[in-house]
DNA sequence: GCCAGTTGTTTTGTATATAAAACATAAAAA
DNA sequence: TTTTTATGTTTTATATACAAAACAACTGGC
């Protein structure tokens, strides 16, 4: 086995070769030429040119301003909100974040843990003030915030402690947890208070209040919550007007799911 | 040229393959198993096979709920959100939008053409009320809306009859243009007026207001344009102050893209 | 219980996708 | 100018991706 050389009978090149083809558009900020991505995926040239042919007629990448050169085709959109309409949450959820947006003023996420991050489904910026960066499609560390110990809240001790093997913890803020054992009392605190506040962990000056969503088997599939900058808050009513009003949310959204358990 | 099966030299199938898979997932709304896809695709098992075996080890596709059923991944986000941080004029877009919306209390677009369609790539919805099923991503005939008009504005004639050639345009309403003459009727309305209002033209009921997005060179790159239920404007105001402040928003973006023309 | 039908997986001979090399064109350097 | 370097494209001999067939593991029907 010389490197990932051969990764394995049944993989077909030409399909892997022509993502990674995607995938390098995509991270790059400029339409890129057939040289340049040959160059970036260390491959012959000619092996290239095939790929982008098929691509362009397949209208996944298309000509870039510049002539022989290329960006994504607007068919890598379509199959990005396929796969967020195939996620029926995200149509369940959409109209009562927005309600939540307006009661509180204060943008409204919903988020799924995918493998060790926190991916950003849909999200409702508050009408005034800072506009929070977490758009949908964005993905964070989960160990490095709240939403993540949320979402990790549904996790056994022991499915915590396969999260945590292998994984590279560095410190964010003076709050991330570095070890097994201080994310797990993070979480350990989300689960007794079933939600979780967060002022600066991840960003300093930047605030959220998280909670859980179940499905109908009653296991933590998504996240709703607040934030915005600390000024966007009133840290006075977050027990009594903050948090009830996003449980409510939540527990909508988990009915809707099935979930039949208590609120 | 057996219909369109050596569709050409440099065709790589392994590619293209994979792609319709995920299209196919995509469309479905539930999970697939192999031999759905197989038969839906017109392809040997053990072909889907591989590719579902490649897809899977990237993380494409993932799998279903249901044992050996698969789902798109969320690596497809990532390249749909790629594809629109590509486009500057969506982040450029996006907050003067959302003002639009809070100044006017209208559901506010933003839109390009690909090809023969207005492709949305961005909305923030009206505070109240109706909520328009034109989110980010959806595909609509450009010759059936309003909004396609404005953005054919653009092009000249001769274009536009290119863009006719060939196009089957059945009526949508009484409303829609079926032949290149009724097209331009349309468009040069636009042309003439810089915005264009319709009612109920591509659904009874609802209306809209459309504006033209000109790059740094003065072509037509995008349309901006507030939509919602009739009973959500103010008919007697559309001239007197929704008409400007679209068209000041559409040209902040304009000027933000690098436009110098007049506005 | 048996049998028929369906699934996912493995094997294998052959058709074909592929990377290297050759080619053509263009831009840059001497 | 000529030479050099870089591009996109075509060719082609060979490595390999592929579909059919065989296989194994389930399913449901009777």
């Amino acid at each position: 086995m010389t490197e990932s050389a051969n990764h394995d009978v049944y993989f077909v090149p030409g399909l892997s070769r022509g993502l990674r083809v995607l995938e390098i558009l995509g991270a790059a900020e400029n339409p890129m030429s057939l040289s340049e991505i040959a160059r970036a995926m260390d491959l012959s040239r000619s092996s290239v040119f095939r790929l982008v042919y098929t691509l362009r007629h397949m209208e996944f990448i298309k000509d870039g301003e510049q002539k022989n050169t290329y960006t994504l085709g607007a068919q890598v959109l379509n199959l990005g909100f396929a796969y967020l309409n195939n996620q029926p949450i995200t149509t369940i959820a959409r109209p009562l974040l927005a309600q939540l947006r307006d009661v509180t003023g204060v943008s409204t996420h919903l988020s799924v843990l995918e493998g060790h991050y926190v991916l950003y489904l849909g999200s409702h910026q508050a009408r005034s003030g800072f506009v929070s960066n977490m758009v949908t499609g964005t993905r964070v560390e989960a160990y490095t915030t709240a939403i993540g110990w949320c979402l990790l809240s549904g996790k056994s001790d022991a499915e915590l402690a396969a999260f945590c093997k292998g994984l590279d913890m560095p410190p964010i803020t003076k709050h991330t947890p570095t070890s097994f054992q201080a994310l797990k009392a993070w979480v350990d605190q989300m689960r007794t208070d079933g939600f979780i506040v967060s002022r600066g962990f991840r960003e300093p000056g930047g605030s959220s209040i998280a909670v859980p969503v179940w499905d109908e088997a009653g296991k933590v599939v998504a996240c709703v919550n607040l934030s915005g900058p600390d000024s966007g808050f009133d840290f006075d009513r977050v027990e009594e007007v903050y948090v009830p009003e996003i449980k409510a949310t939540a527990l909508q959204i988990s009915r809707e799911l099935g979930y039949a358990g208590p609120g």
